[in-house]
DNA sequence: ATATCTGCAAAGACTTTGCATGAGA
DNA sequence: TCTCATGCAAAGTCTTTGCAGATAT
């Protein structure tokens, strides 16, 4: 895993200031694994990555920086059924597209979809009126996960 | 808890048979305990239900049980950020409304809603059998949360 | 300078496993 | 009778916490 420090995302930098924390090595590693991987990764996923060039870097923080991102929205945090959690870069200036998943109940293996996201949106956005209306919830994001047989599981 | 032995239900019986398991006590009580109940229950909350009357029955059953139904599709585990599964009767025999989730991200409190589901309806068909087509999956079911501040915690 | 942040080790919480006993068909 | 199921205790796994030293601003 290569680093450079010349193409750091001036958002994030901005974000973190702004909301009091401080800019630090470990959270602009993490941050840059997450922006440069199109898996859904676990924290200890991560450690490996960063593991060999940055041994300094311990899995606690790592745990605590996805907290932290996650509390600010910056990250996103899934569970897709094996027990640990997964975590990915949230739609925004990290460049995420807006996804949902498709995960196999036997080999575990998700596949993103960004198919049929728009017939959903205005669904999505009529019944979060609707909830809101309903039961006064501010309602600030959603999951939406298919679950199934994935090809090579279903001829198995 | 009571448990009455002649309101067994028949479908419960036949379909565990049918898999080639048995009727045992743990399990009755189990479904029967999670048929009464309108939360989503642990497996903790399962096991401190059915202690006082069945104090035989051990935690470990309840694990064992739960992952059984789990895998039958009787039972639905689902994920509401809490460290701890969360368990309640599938849709069918059981007289469960298909319904989906709001879960407040700050107390934790969540909310079953069947509003809208007729809306998704004909949207998650579509999406569902377009996805099935593009990527080859078998999709079985599907979970939509939406997150965010429940009334009482967006007011403080 | 000083409030944050980090790493290490240890603790914590939920869940699973091994094995001998017990129970359903 | 003969598997399958259960209970207990122990182990496992992911995640969190306490604390002293290090770091960002």
């Amino acid at each position: 895993m290569q680093y450079d420090f010349n193409k750091e995302p001036v958002w994030f930098h901005r974000k973190i200031k702004r909301a009091g924390y401080r800019i630090t090595l470990p959270r602009r590693i993490i941050l840059d694994v997450l922006s440069k991987s199109t898996d859904h990764m676990s924290a200890e996923d991560i450690y490996i990555k960063i593991h060999r060039k940055y041994p300094v870097i311990g899995l606690t923080t790592i745990y605590r920086t996805l907290e932290l991102l996650v509390k600010m929205g910056i990250v996103s945090r899934f569970d897709f059924g094996d027990k640990r959690a997964r975590y990915e870069l949230s739609e925004g200036p990290g460049k995420q597209k807006h996804h949902h998943h498709l995960v196999c109940r036997v080999c575990g293996r998700v596949i993103d979809y960004t198919e049929f996201i728009d017939d959903e949106k205005e669904l999505l956005e009529k019944t979060e009126k609707g909830l809101s209306e309903k039961y006064g919830f501010r309602i600030e994001n959603h999951i939406i996960q298919f679950y199934g047989l994935c090809e090579s599981c279903k001829n198995t």
